[in-house]
DNA sequence: CGTTTAATTGAGGAAAGTCAAGTGAAGTGG
DNA sequence: CCACTTCACTTGACTTTCCTCAATTAAACG
């Protein structure tokens, strides 16, 4: 299946999962359950605040809350039984976590930017499930999307080389811009070098090499530390998609 | 956290998300499912046989079928851009696959040994969630197990050495194994060395080699292809579990 | 402006990849 | 039931990439 087909298609097939009922678009069900009833969500959500680098939970601890971004980006990690910490997925502006466990949380999340977001008890919001059914599907459509996410990511930690890793990478992060309808002119990274080594599974100084490496091929260009662009787009291209391609 | 009581908490929480209405365990919504109710189950569901290497889905296709294992194992995978192919897990019986995507199929399928499953009419399946909201949870927890299972195995794929490598997946069988409730005197590898290679994203070479490590320094028995026993737990735990440890 | 944190770069070594040849198991047809 | 073909797996030789450790430079922050 070709890359520019499978894009294409995601765009149009996942605003809807036609084996669930409520069969409403996610942009719908975000504005319906965000947006259209701020009064009737005031009570049972809050506003939580938090600090670059702060920790918002742990893996293993009560899931007690849920929270939906409003501004800033989160990290969601595990540490592996060898004590290295790998990030698991960046979470940004409306997107939704603390959800996929059971009893307790499966990953660990910290603010990697300041964060803004809505803080839901998890108590109320089971009620208000029961209570609306409908907006069920709301959060099937999330779970599902974030085990398509997974199962990518794990796509991209089984590639060989760092190049490619990288460029796909970019490329996820500049698709990621579209969806949420921001300029792609420029590549926004809000995270450290470390967090993207983590989320590659490269160490730190392999990452460096491969940003320094793919700069002086004059395929991209480093602005600052947050701010890629990319020159070559279609070296760049044949790198992310490309067939066997090393560097 | 510990790993031990890691594993234990697992088996204790996941059984229930208590953040979901119909609070029944899984082996319950199973049998509620799938053995209670085989007459009204028969109308929108009908037995399906694939042969050995068969493919029963391929990723892009229009998602009409969902399958629920009786017997036989299940291979999902993806091909990436450069052409490999990735399997993202396998699957047993009991287990459900094909509902993870929305319009579409998001991973292809094969089976990798005879295999025997129920098949439905996504449609159907459709109707008879809106008509009992309460088997939502069974496959909501589905899901989020299979989201689970997908971090683990993003983390494995991360894991620098081939050896830890190797005892952690066979450690993961063997723990499945226990949760089917088979015996776990020997560990069963129903697929091809192949399909272990592009699960762990080694080379079939590699993947070989470590079999033969560990096989040499006598920490497993190669009893033949598919029966592997551990021999020697104390060091296969460290390799599996350990911290930094290389082979 | 100085201190701390983040990122880049260099040198050496080790593990896995690739290519290729060889062995073992399984399945088929006479 | 055995010979033959095919497929699955193992092993060897050589190459490459990334990791580790360490030193250096650049940016952020008080």
């Amino acid at each position: 299946m070709q890359k520019g087909q499978r894009n294409r298609r995601a765009l149009e097939d996942r605003e809807a999962y036609p084996w669930l009922p409520g069969n409403l678009s996610r942009e719908a069900l975000h504005k319906v359950l965000f947006e259209g009833k701020r009064a009737q969500l005031a009570q049972i959500s809050s506003i939580a605040q938090f600090k670059k680098g702060e920790n918002i939970y742990s893996d293993g601890e009560v899931l007690d809350k849920i929270f939906v971004i409003i501004t800033g980006t989160v990290a969601a990690y595990k540490k592996s039984q060898d004590g290295k910490k790998h990030i698991v997925t960046f979470l940004y502006p409306k997107d939704l976590f603390g959800l996929w466990g059971g009893r307790r949380y499966i990953v660990s999340t910290e603010a990697i930017t300041p964060v803004v977001a809505y803080s839901f008890r998890a108590s109320a919001l089971r009620q208000q499930l029961s209570r609306n059914p409908k907006t069920y599907s709301y959060f099937v459509t999330k779970i599902c999307d974030q085990l398509s996410q997974n199962q990518d990511h794990a796509l991209l930690l089984s590639r060989l080389y760092s190049a490619p890793k990288l460029a796909t990478f970019l490329n996820m992060q500049r698709q990621a811009q579209l969806m949420r309808g921001e300029s792609t002119d420029e590549i926004y990274l809000p995270m450290r070098r470390t967090d993207i080594a983590e989320y590659l599974g490269l160490s730190l100084a392999a990452l460096s090499r491969t940003f320094s490496l793919l700069s002086a091929r004059r395929i991209i260009k480093i602005r600052n530390r947050r701010h890629v662009i990319i020159i070559n787009r279609k070296v760049f291209e044949k790198l992310a998609n490309g067939r066997r391609t090393r560097k």
